[in-house]
RNA sequence: GGGGGCAUAGCUCAGCUGGUAGAGCACCGCCCUUUUAAGGCGAUUGUCGAAGGUUCGAGUCCUUCUGCCCUCACCA
């Protein structure tokens, strides 16, 4: 509503009119506000002066005097302004204050008798001057679409909100941390690749003007970082962001956060130990503990995690044998799916989807994919048939992707060429990518982590939407 | 794209079988110098998502559209 906004304006002319610049410049130094709280001791601290800043979240005024709390990213502090203590022309100033504004207050700390810690202000300046108001104080916001479109009132005013993005912010810095003591380099590689590989998915194109050539945003940096294997890079990561031009959902976002790493002379058994000990170190670094919360039921992260082949669950929990291809096309009918002139392995892969993803719960590794459906990956050793592979599943969800990477430069073109008139995809092979591979790519084990996947599962978020600042949404009309 | 649900004040929500649009908080005015969902008194607050239709009369019933949520399909 329009006069809300109108009467914070006139507040705010006011705030001019008596000299005060209500859209302050630095406020240098404030204490955090947990900091406060928590270093306050009754026998020392009495009446220590602080410097803080943060949002007036409540008012309490009681005429000449009046209580408000004041939120920072760290906590809440209450603070006591007095007529008395600040004179009336500060007072005055403290009057045409609203919820929403962002304050400076000096003053020092004493606890009410009601035994809160506050700070009885000596000094006040007004740092920004807000002309919208903030949610209700009381029930937050809940409406999830303001939330998402709005994404900076649910963190002034949700507090779980900002809490859960801090975490996450923690733990893509621990896994950074983690990564870098086992000697990986953070690397960044093109976002815009004039051919989109490293993974079947739909990209979207863009243009470059001045060369007059289109680019796709990148579906997989995979390729990209096998070079850097080639050109001599033992171990590199990247944290950053894929683009796939596909549906929306609360597993999917089109753009989204991944996290690949390549390690030389290692395989997917090094990269199966290095997955379980990261995720279950996060595990037990946010909630102390191996067994989580997860939606209506609990996560048990303690390692060592289930190992199942791909043909093993396929059997228990769709009763069809990998090998048998009439049963798999029996199958597939009768799910829905399509058979005709489709690969067996194809099948499976869905037939697995349709009825075995549900049932992974806890962690688990799912291995030995056939080789068929696994373009990049290396054969197994003892059966020709089948990759060393692995997709880590928690709470149904496919969470990690893991290759022992083919090497084999002859061997990837002929499966490339093989893939195209397979899948008609966009029918581009990146070319440059097989010649590195003629220059000799060590052996080397290959890893992908959906990152907002992570945290969904350590936050306890059902939605993609929930673990992204800004998810995509429709453009309001 | 298919199926299901939702949309009422700034926020959180009521609104029954169709009969003059409500509450709490916020906002506005007055009182109040240790309150904490401060309190007391008073006043205001709306394109009921949009457009059509049925009806004497629509927030309510019907149709279409828009947006969001869930779900299925594609995928990670």
């Amino acid at each position: 509503m329009e006069t809300l906004e109108k009467t914070r304006i006139e507040k705010l002319n006011k705030l001019k009119d008596k000299g005060v610049e209500p859209y302050g410049a630095s406020y240098k130094p404030t204490t955090p506000l947990k900091e406060v709280l928590d270093n306050y001791s009754e026998e020392e601290e009495e009446g220590k002066k602080v410097r803080c800043a943060g949002r007036i979240m409540t008012l309490r005024p009681h005429g000449k005097a009046a209580f408000f709390h004041i939120k920072d990213w760290t906590g809440k502090l209450q603070v006591y302004i007095k007529l008395n203590n600040v004179g009336e022309e500060k007072y005055d100033i403290f009057r045409l204050l609203d919820l929403g504004d962002i304050v400076g207050i000096e003053g020092g700390v004493f606890k009410t008798r009601t035994g809160e810690i506050t700070v009885f202000v000596d000094d006040l300046t007004v740092l920004s001057k807000a002309l919208l108001p903030q949610p209700e104080k009381w029930h937050g916001l809940k409406d999830v679409e303001i939330r998402y479109r709005q994404r900076y009132i649910d963190l002034s005013s949700n507090d779980d909100v900002m809490d859960l993005f801090l975490k996450r912010s923690n733990i893509i810095k621990s896994i950074r941390t983690f990564l870098d003591d086992r000697n990986f380099v953070e690397v960044e590689t093109p976002m815009m690749q004039p051919i989109p590989g490293g993974a079947v998915a739909k990209p979207f194109i863009t243009h470059h003007n001045v060369l007059d050539m289109d680019l796709f945003l990148r579906i997989a940096p995979e390729l990209y970082l096998k070079r850097l294997l080639v050109g001599g890079m033992e171990r590199v990561y990247e944290i950053n962001r894929n683009f796939r031009n596909e549906g929306l959902s609360t597993r999917h976002n089109p753009e989204f956060t991944m996290m690949e790493l390549y390690q030389a002379y290692s395989d997917y058994n090094g990269m199966m130990e290095l997955t379980e000990s990261l995720i279950s170190g996060l595990s037990r670094e946010l909630y102390n503990n191996f067994k989580i919360p997860y939606g209506e039921r609990k996560l048990d992260m303690s390692p060592p995690w289930q190992k199942s082949t791909f043909s093993e669950l396929l059997l228990k929990y769709a009763k069809v044998d990998l090998g048998d291809e009439g049963g798999l096309k029996e199958k597939g009918k009768e799910l829905g799916i399509e058979v005709e002139g489709v690969h067996k392995d194809v099948i499976a892969e869905h037939i697995f989807g349709e009825l075995v993803e549900k049932e992974l719960w806890n962690p688990t590794f799912v291995v030995d994919y056939p080789v068929t459906i696994c373009p990049l990956t290396k054969s197994c050793d003892n059966d020709p048939n089948l990759a060393q592979r692995f997709e880590l599943y928690i709470a149904t969800m496919e969470l990690a992707n893991s290759y022992s990477e083919l090497n084999e430069p002859l061997e990837q073109s002929k499966r490339f060429h093989e893939q195209i008139t397979d899948d008609d995809t966009e029918g581009k092979i990146d070319e440059d990518f097989l010649k590195s591979l003629k220059y000799g790519m060590p052996p080397a084990g290959g890893l992908g982590i959906g990152i907002d996947r992570l945290i969904m599962i350590l936050t306890n978020s059902t939605s993609i939407r929930d673990v992204i600042l800004f998810p995509l949404l429709r453009q309001q009309s």
